[in-house]
DNA sequence: CATGAATGAGCGTTCATTCAT
DNA sequence: AATGAATGAACGCTCATTCAT
């Protein structure tokens, strides 16, 4: 049973597309560590299960739909920020990144099983349009990015952001959190800080120290300074 | 059938898990763009499904056994080299990488698979037993680094590695490689190589930029030239 | 979408209504191994989905219209050939057979189809109607039979009719044809020919032994001679 | 909840398979009309739905070998009669006829199933192998049969057998049992016994038709008497 | 009348795990 | 210890039909 009425505008569409997403974003904060099955996403959604099939193709095509979401606001909030003459500092794209998909729980895991199951369970042609659509972004991005930064040649700024979000993904595979809500005796009695350690601050270290590699000059050791938050 | 006696001694046992993870390693490579199943695992080995039960508390284990045996490989001639007074130099470590991970087609699937199920069907004790493993190698590779890169203050050595690491896999997911046999004819159309990179080049120049970054110098660049496509 | 306005005229409906039997027609004839669904119907017609049920109960019965229309006109043609005073000869009968059922792709597929699903989808109500149309046609042809071939007592007209119908069917349906596209391979090298025999051959000879031995005497022995295979 | 214990014998396999095959039987007989699920399949035969795909591989399999089981006792029952020297007459032929699959109200049915599923949802090579099986069945017995009946030239006798076997098919179909449980009062209200004819009496008629116009003479009338039967 | 969005029962299949032998 | 038969929960997807607009 249906809690809204039927779609039958453009717009109304485009709604319950992004209600549907969000049902399953809602799903996928509420248990990071299980992947719903598409009942469960229908219902989250107040609808039936056969009407997500009316707005997705399938169970990885909407997944990588709500991957893609979160991607694209993080890409258009860092391309307006670049497209803006004021000089852009590191600081500024790990703000973005940080308010994007560090400090939403969603993104990370959802990333990772995005990227994991791309080429298992993701239909090709869902996968290679997605990363056409990826490209696209990186694109635009990686050249606002040469704008301010002038040791930069053409090219090196995508490289850099492709290098800079597969440390942020495989960071946090490595990390605890990525664990799931499991053995929390076991993260509290860790000794070592390997892997227990704080992912927003580990990840700010390192990607500053991969810029700074990247555009051959030591950068400027930044405000931000929550440096233990977990 | 390969083996038919049983195991009773300790060292038959040792033998019997070294050959359920020898088949499924087998299979891995076969077709790395896949997981085989259990009953496949034990027909390769050449017993019977209950019996890799008793070797391995599950397949999830299992699987993480495989990797970690690849990745002791790795860590162990890692750790051996910087044992060795001689300094060590950003392509020693280079070199490694690729003759353990990069060049072994079984190994990155692998650890991206595993990172993958991390907290989603690996069980929660058994995750955290891996990375426990895991720190105590990071750990004496770390230190190990720190003895020939002085600039490196204690504790950075585990952490570039670490970094490292996450490059290493987060780069690997985000190639078209791990997108396994499908759409030749979109990669070969892709014009845009944001994605459609070549693994082995681009992970040499991002590990170098994350190394230079993180010593605070420029880094020699390097004999290896193999720069084209795999 | 082929037809804007409403029906409102009654022929206006007998309009549209065989404009939806065209559509399932046409998709029939497209792929002969494939029961099209309502929606693709709609579709083809130029209709909304729901529609289509303004004008038939519902999937079984459309499908049974179109195979009735198919039979309707056979039947209207046999009839007409018996109104004539000037004698039919099996030769005549195996002419129309040949026209409306054999050589139009369509018909055996969809009447396979229609039997084999009467008593299982098709409402009982439905297909019990459709027989007592077709009992109709089936009468009138038998009387007009035994006009012409007086060995036939009353009766025997619409027995052998209903025979050879089901000969019409039965053979069809063993026949290699009916597998679809399916193993060419296969088909090619099959020794045996017990099933991969030419259709229209065979039904001729089928059909004059049954008729010969119907009327109790031998048939003359032909003129068409496309014995080939199909 | 299994029932029985385990088949580890391959005599108790071949019972588990007749099993599977008997408990399909019997609701093909219970309710005609509609083709059980895998799942009541498993249920009837006191198994796990898995089970059943130890034994078939699929359930389309399943059911082909079902109707298999069936038409192997009529063959070899006719085969075996046929090598007998004493000379077969048509009554033989359709004593047995009646026996195997007129008698046992699920031949029917279950054959036409299985022709109309023929290259639909039958996988190929499994359609193919039946039916190459079937041909092999049908190359005996016409072997067999042409040493009966002179008048058969070789190849006549398989010919002969195969138009037969599509009579009974489809005489089947056209009849008013093939309309399963339904309208009892349609059937009891039908005033044209076109299509609601007594089945076996009149399957009889139609293949003494058959047979007597392919070896060109007249067949004894026959001894049996239900001609009203139903 | 016409539409097409929504429904949801229905189903075949996989496979990690268990446990009787 | 070893086997492999049995289990059964889990899941993605289709599509005929309904009904609000």
């Amino acid at each position: 049973m249906a809690i809204r009425q039927r779609a039958i505008q453009a717009e109304d569409k485009q709604e319950r597309h992004h209600a549907i997403l969000d049902a399953a974003e809602r799903l996928l904060m509420r248990s990071p560590e299980r992947i719903a099955n598409v009942a469960e996403v229908a219902d989250e959604a107040g609808l039936a299960k056969g009407t997500v099939y009316l707005y997705f193709p399938g169970k990885e095509e909407l997944l990588l739909a709500v991957h893609e979401r979160n991607v694209d606001r993080f890409f258009r909030a860092l391309i307006d920020r670049l497209a803006v003459d004021a000089p852009a500092r590191v600081e500024d794209v790990l703000a973005l990144t940080h308010a994007h998909m560090v400090d939403r729980p969603l993104f990370l895991p959802l990333a990772a099983r995005c990227f994991g199951a791309m080429g298992q369970s993701v239909p090709p042609e869902a996968g290679f349009a997605f990363k056409q659509r990826m490209a696209e972004r990186l694109s635009r991005a990686g050249a606002g990015l040469e704008r301010h930064f002038p040791e930069l040649t053409p090219g090196d700024g995508v490289a850099l952001l492709r290098r800079s979000y597969a440390l942020i993904i495989g960071l946090w595979q490595m990390s605890a959190q990525s664990a799931g809500a499991g053995c929390p005796a076991a993260l509290a009695g860790d000794p070592s800080p390997v892997f227990n350690f704080a992912y927003p601050a580990e990840l700010d270290r390192a990607l500053r120290a991969l810029w700074s590699g990247s555009v051959g000059r030591p950068l400027p050791a930044a405000g931000r300074s929550d440096g233990g938050a977990r």
